[in-house]
DNA sequence: CTGAAAGCGCTTACAG
DNA sequence: CTGAAAGCGCTTACAG
C-alpha cells in the first residue's frame, strides 16, 4: 500500500506538502496542489486512517447497539441512523446484543477499544453504570428510545407512557374487561413506562368499568417465546377478552396461537401490536397497533450525535421526544358484549 | 484517556511491560503481570485502538455492503455476519446502498479510506470494475449472495438456477401453463440465474404441457412497487394463473393487489415467493416460497473473509454454494382444471 | 508557500 | 524477566 511518503517522492515535495493537499488544499500554491494531487490520483492513495485517526484523535465512526436487529423496528432505526452518518460521512458498526447485557458490555468495550467518536445504544436493561463508565472514556453517547436518566447525554425517544395508554384506552373502549398483558421484564424502561401509562389512564376510568389486568412476562420478546407462552397460556384457560403485547412480534406469535387453538381474533380476543413495523399490514390478521416513527428516531438520535462530534463545546445535550400513534387495523374489535349493549342502545 | 504510559507509571513499570501484560501475558513474571493487570483494571484502561492498528497494520475492521437492509433476507444475512464477526474479535461496519450504484461506490471508497480489512458485498449491478479497483488496494473482497465472475475473491451464493427450476416446476405440476414472472431487472445476476434455471426447466416439460412465460420487470424489488405494478397488471387483464415473485415482499404486494381486485389467491392464482423470511408464515396468505439460508450465508462469508484476514498467505479462494428448498404453504395451489382432471382420472 | 521535526499510542525486536 | 528505543503513517505548529 502507497504511503504518504511514495506519493511524496513520486511528486518531488515534502510529507506535509503532501499532507496539507489532502486536508488544507487552499493552504498550497494551485501548481503544487494539482501536481500532488495527479500522483494521489494515478497511485490511487488512500491515506491510513489508523495514522490519521491516531494523530486526529477522531475517525468518524460511530457505534449503533440495539437488542435486536431482526425487529423490523430496529433495522428501521438502524436505516435512519445510517443514512444520517452517510450524509455527514460517518460510518456506523452495528452491534447486535440479543438483548444480552453480556453481549452489550463486550460491545461497549469493542467499540471504546475502536475509539468510535460515539455510540448510540438502546440499553437492553439498566446499564447506566457501565454507559457512565464509557462517557468517562470521552465517547459521546446518545440513548435511542430511551431516556437518558442522569447520564450526561442526549436522547430521543418515544412518549411510551403515553403508548401504552393508547392501548389501553383503545380496548377498553371497545369493551374489553379482561386484558392481557404480553410482555418483557419490567426491567425494560420500555416495559415499564408503557405500563405506568397503561395504569395512570386505569385513573381515568369509572370504577364500575374498570379492567382487571393480568401479566405474562416474556423472556425475549420474540414471535416464538410469544408463541409458546401463550399455547400455554390458552391451555390453562382463556380468562381474557384483548391482549396487549410489547411488540409487533409478540402479537403475530400470540395471534399463531390463538389461531391453532381455534379462538377467533379479533371475535373471540383482540390483540393489539407495538411498534407497527411495515408488516403488521400485510399479516394473517392485519395488526392494530401503536406506531412508532422508527427511522426518524435513529436519523435524529444520528444527527444528535454527530453535531456532538463536530462541535463539543457548542453542544448542549438535549432530548428530542416523539409522539406515538393509534393505528387501528382487523385484530381488534368490539367484545360480544359491548355489541350487544350497542345494539340495545 | 488514560494511555498505556500512564498505566505504566501507576505500576511502576515500563511501556513495554504493560504491552506484553496485555498481548504475550505468558512472558511476564506472575508477580508482575498481576500487578499490571490489576491496574488496568483500576483505570479502566482500553489500548487505543488506532495506535495498535497503525502498528500492527491492521484492525479487525470489515465491511458489509447491501443493496436493502430492510428487507429480512439481507437482516437475516448481516446477523450472521455480524455473529461470527463477533466471535472473531471483529466489527462490521454496515453499508446500505438502497440498491443505488451510486451509493455503492461511495460507501466503496468510504470504507477503503477507513481501511478496513475487507469487505463483503452483495453487488447491487455489475461493479466488478469498481471491487478491482479496491482489491488492487489490498483489501479483501468476499461476494455474498453473488459468484465472484473473474475476481480474485471468495463468494458464498446460492443456485440462483435451482431455484428458479424450483418454483416453475412446482407450479407446472400444480397445472399451471400461463405463469407470469413478476421480478426485478435482468442486470441483477440472482434474477437472470433464476431466468436460466426457469428456462433450463422447460426443456424437461413435454411440449403439450409448456407453460407460457410473461414478464413483468420492477425498478425496485419492493412490496409497494409490486403492488403498484400488479395493480396496473390486473387492470389491463388477468391472464395468468401462477406468479414467481423475485423475493417474498414482491410476493407480499402482488398478493395484496390481488386480494382488493377480489382475485383469490391462491383459487384463482397461485404466488410464489423467494427468499422464506421470517414473516413468510404469519402473512396474510402464507407463503409458499423459496427457502434461503441467509444467516448461513452471511456467516459463511464473514468466517471466510476473516480467514483470509488472518492468514493471508495460507489462504486459498473458494466458493461456497448452498441449496434452495421449496416451501410450500398456503399460496399455491393446483388450478381449477387440473383439479377438475385429477378428479376425472 | 514549502519543508523539517515532533509526536499521537502502541508493539516488537534487542540489550541487559 | 524487564527496559530503552525505533518506527508504524500521518498532522500540525513552526521556521525559513
Amino acid at each position: 500500500m502507497a504511503s504518504i511518503r511514495d506519493v511524496a517522492k513520486a511528486a518531488g515535495v515534502s510529507l506535509g506538502t503532501v499532507s496539507n493537499a489532502i486536508n488544507r488544499p487552499e493552504v498550497l500554491a494551485p501548481l503544487t496542489l494539482r501536481k500532488v494531487q495527479k500522483v494521489i490520483e494515478e497511485m490511487g492513495f488512500v491515506p491510513n486512517a489508523s495514522a490519521r485517526n491516531l494523530r486526529a484523535g477522531r475517525n468518524r465512526v460511530i457505534g449503533l447497539i440495539v437488542p435486536d436487529i431482526s425487529n423490523p423496528f430496529f433495522t428501521a432505526l438502524a436505516m435512519g441512523v445510517n443514512d444520517a452518518a452517510f450524509a455527514a460521512k460517518y460510518v456506523v458498526i452495528l452491534c447486535n446484543t440479543d438483548e444480552s447485557t453480556d453481549k452489550e458490555s463486550q460491545y461497549l468495550e469493542v467499540l471504546s477499544a475502536q475509539n468510535v467518536e460515539g455510540i448510540l445504544i438502546t440499553p437492553a436493561r439498566e446499564t447506566i453504570r457501565a454507559l457512565a463508565k464509557v462517557a468517562e472514556k470521552g465517547i459521546r453517547l446518545a440513548l435511542v428510545d430511551r431516556p437518558a436518566l442522569g447520564l450526561q447525554a442526549c436522547s430521543v425517544a418515544v412518549n411510551d407512557s403515553y403508548g401504552g395508554s393508547l392501548a389501553l384506552t383503545h380496548l377498553h373502549e371497545l369493551g374489553h374487561r379482561k386484558i392481557l398483558l404480553l410482555t418483557g421484564s419490567e426491567d425494560i424502561p420500555q416495559v415499564a413506562d408503557r405500563n405506568t401509562g397503561i395504569r395512570d389512564s386505569m385513573k381515568e376510568i369509572p370504577a364500575n368499568q374498570l379492567p382487571q389486568i393480568m401479566e405474562l412476562r416474556l423472556d425475549s420478546m420474540s414471535a416464538s417465546n410469544a408463541y409458546d407462552a401463550m399455547m400455554k397460556k390458552i391451555e390453562s384457560g382463556v380468562d381474557f377478552t384483548g391482549i396487549i403485547c410489547g411488540n409487533d412480534l409478540i402479537a403475530l406469535g400470540a395471534i399463531r396461537a390463538l389461531r391453532e387453538k381455534n379462538i377467533a381474533v379479533p371475535e373471540d380476543v383482540s390483540v393489539i401490536g407495538y411498534d407497527d413495523i411495515d408488516f403488521a399490514g400485510s399479516a394473517n390478521v392485519p395488526l392494530t397497533s401503536i406506531s412508532q416513527p422508527a427511522y426518524e428516531l435513529g436519523f435524529a438520535a444520528a444527527e444528535l450525535i454527530i453535531s456532538e462530534c463536530e462541535n463539543p463545546e457548542r453542544h448542549v445535550h438535549q432530548r428530542i421526544e416523539f409522539q406515538p400513534r393509534l393505528v387501528v387495523r382487523s385484530s381488534t374489535a368490539p367484545t360480544k358484549s359491548h355489541r350487544a349493549n350497542l345494539r340495545i342502545s
